[in-house]
DNA sequence: TTCAATGCAAAAAATTTGCATCCCA
DNA sequence: TGGGATGCAAATTTTTTGCATTGAA
């Protein structure tokens, strides 16, 4: 686990009380699921890791819909129907995402795969004709994951 | 419209006959509304757009599973929570999205900005590292639209 | 004519809301 | 201690499934 995901166990709570809201055990127990997987997760998944812990279905979607709205997840991947979410960049890092088109699982790639001064250059262009100002993308390779690729 | 999105229109009514499927009412429907609009549907809009043909959601449903198995459409990400249906790049051509984070408007960008050999280069590594068999990918550009661009 | 596809209803899955109780600040 | 947060139940919303009937080939 890179050491900045690991700080997003203490940034995140710390980031909840600043803004005023209370730091519970709920809130705690998702941000550490989300932590320790590292990998985008939905929120049936995060409440199936808590099963120790007896955090309500609902208080789940609450943490989640309040973290988001903090900017400290985000939603990597709708795919399959149903939301994953992950930390936000700034704990993460910049990534990008392998989805599997059969099963909808979800693997993080490091790093990025766009040329910055592409990235400026598109950002220009953008700018110029549509008056569109660029702050970040998001990337997502599909295909077969290992399990569902036939071959 | 393009000339490549209005040519499925026929194009993908003869695909699903030549596979064997029937050319029914409710999938003629669900083709002609995503070539009208050109642009990224939900099950829901489509239904409504389908008003005064009698077509049945759970058809709405059943029709855009066979057309993204089938190939000829495909899920496009969705910012809101429910999934939205684009036709295939076969037929839109490849392209990328701008998406405004505060209105959730998209426009289409034409033409890619991933460099082919950067492709294939990606496509072995994950087929080695992780036995990901890579197919396509869909990039989103974010940022804010003239509209809600505070300058 | 035949069997895949539809419509309807109902189930299942995903998400949100109301409210009494609980517990973090 | 007080008011925000939780848990529980129930309501909504979204998607899937079962089955009798319909209609495209």
């Amino acid at each position: 686990m890179s050491q900045t995901v690991s700080h997003a166990r203490h940034a995140i709570p710390t980031a909840i009380a600043s803004k005023g809201f209370r730091l519970t055990g709920p809130r705690r127990a998702v941000v550490d699921a989300l932590v320790d997987r590292a990998a985008p997760m939905s929120v049936a998944e995060i409440h199936g890791s808590l099963a120790g812990q007896r955090v309500n279905l609902v208080s789940v979607y609450r943490a989640v819909n309040l973290l988001c709205e903090l900017g400290l997840m985000r939603v990597a991947d709708t795919s399959k129907g149903t939301q994953r979410f992950e930390l936000a960049e700034q704990f993460t890092g910049h990534h990008h995402h392998l989805v599997c088109q059969d099963c909808g699982c979800v693997e993080d790639l490091e790093g990025c795969l766009l040329d910055d001064q592409v990235l400026a250059a598109i950002g220009q262009r953008v700018r110029r004709s549509r008056g569109f100002r660029l702050i970040g993308h998001d990337l997502k390779l599909f295909g077969l994951c290992r399990r569902c690729d036939p071959r």
